[in-house]
DNA sequence: CCTCGTCTGTTCGATAATCGCACACAGGCG
DNA sequence: CGCCTGTGTGCGATTATCGAACAGACGAGG
């Protein structure tokens, strides 16, 4: 059983406003996955490193707020939870401003067009286009994907700077999703620079064997990295030169106008 | 401003085993929505009922555990919130069960097919149909939409006792979001009264103009809703009664088929 | 049927964590 | 220039939280 240590390298400085009930309150909403997706209170405190007695009350309350449910026994998370999240998509500037401009991307490219950050090791996709005005405020909640096989995950990376996506790369492993997915750290930080150089990235079968991406990153006015926009199709419809000659002057006209915005 | 309880309504009971410092937390995190994006520690505070000292503790909290960034004055949520939010789409039972049914739908009908829950007010939609196999693990966060407007929420609603929807209705306000919204708790009621005999929700027009819902609530073994599959459409296509009979015996099939799975 | 072992729910005192007051400071404004 | 509103920080008091300890529930196995 993989423990969930409660206390990761908390910044050992400001001991004093820390407030530990917060802390591992959230670590016991994280302990559940698709691994354990119902655990009892002995389960959660083995997880998160508490005892059981803590873990019940931790449960306990988070039961009395609704956000698990429980039937006397084993405890589960409900869909309470995603308020949370929603509380981020209704409140990030980023996923509201970009949203028009995907909803542009898609119309005129007829494919679907994402805009991604970096969350630790992974693209978190937090909005899409949609075809139904209604599903607008409907956003993704980010599949979560290793950053190194999204061509979103790419563009990010190369609009960071060398030495910070260096340092995001030293704590990384890379794991294969397809025989084309690049796995060695040499190879991944040189087309990093290819894409910083070039300004855009393109993923093929990094991720998924017959699709590809293509992102480029969104900066704002201090040319810091806020996001990405990306577009994903199969690739047996067009060679990657006419993907990109097609694609990418719309997502680069997209960020540019962003860049004022953000 | 309006207020935030800190406290709404708390069994009393279980006194002893509360994790205020949890609570507060969670409220904190909750504090922040699309009127109030960025908070000082004060705004937080009068928003959740706590002291400023208190607020900005809780703060301080979670952006050293990276759920909110801070410039040092203003405080904002960051991406690492949805990691909450994907703590339950990864380990919730019902949406990686009902996933494959809804691509059979989407496959068979041509619509877009979503698993939806009620909570609080609200339907929220917790699964889609994809049509990009990397996408299925991208799950929509549902956009909470009032439930007595989608046909997934009047699903549920008629599949849940007609005390406990009476209960259900007398804690809301009904809204209007088009000149067809059902706006009136009477007619709500009798149209309610209409799924539940019938078994199935439709419905026009309720939520935005020109589309369509039709959904099934899904039962468990002891009769209990735990969801509702639908699927949307524009309203120009055909005619309802076209609509119904081409896609109710999907869906009626597939929460057949669930039922013995739940 | 009984006993053992493992798991759970609950209580309670000690302790450490949290609270909010109080103070000092920064910036905007008349 | 001084007021006013809002912020960062230190400290003692308090109370909320911790985990050990106990008792009950359940199932396995003889």
């Amino acid at each position: 059983m993989k423990k969930i240590p409660a206390n990761p390298a908390v910044p050992s400085l400001e001991r004093r406003d820390w407030i530990a009930g917060l802390e591992r309150g959230l670590a016991v909403i994280e302990a559940f996955d698709d691994q354990h997706p119902r655990l009892t209170a002995s389960q959660a405190g083995a997880r998160c490193g508490m005892t059981r007695t803590a873990a019940r009350r931790y449960l306990a309350t988070l039961a009395h707020l609704g956000y698990v449910s429980t039937d006397g026994k084993l405890f589960w998370l409900t869909p309470r939870i995603l308020r949370l999240g929603h509380a981020y998509l209704e409140s990030a500037r980023l996923p509201r401003l970009v949203q028009p401009f995907l909803q542009g991307i898609a119309a005129g490219t007829h494919e679907i067009a994402y805009l991604a950050v970096l969350d630790g090791d992974d693209t978190v996709y937090i909005a899409r286009s949609g075809v139904h005005r209604q599903m607008n405020t409907g956003y993704m909640l980010g599949s979560r994907v290793q950053a190194q096989v999204t061509a979103a995950g790419m563009a990010f990376l190369a609009g960071l700077s060398e030495s910070a996506s260096d340092a995001w790369l030293a704590g990384r492993t890379l794991r294969a999703y397809t025989p084309y997915t690049i796995s060695s750290k040499e190879r991944l930080r040189s087309e990093l620079q290819r894409c910083r150089r070039q300004g855009w990235a393109l993923s093929e079968q990094q991720m998924e064997l017959n699709y590809r991406g293509l992102a480029v990153p969104l900066f704002d006015r201090n040319n810091d990295v806020q996001g990405a926009i990306s577009v994903t199709m199969p690739i047996n419809q067009e060679t990657s030169a006419d993907a990109v000659a097609r694609l990418l002057p719309v997502l680069k006209e997209a960020a540019r106008a962003l860049r004022a915005l953000i």
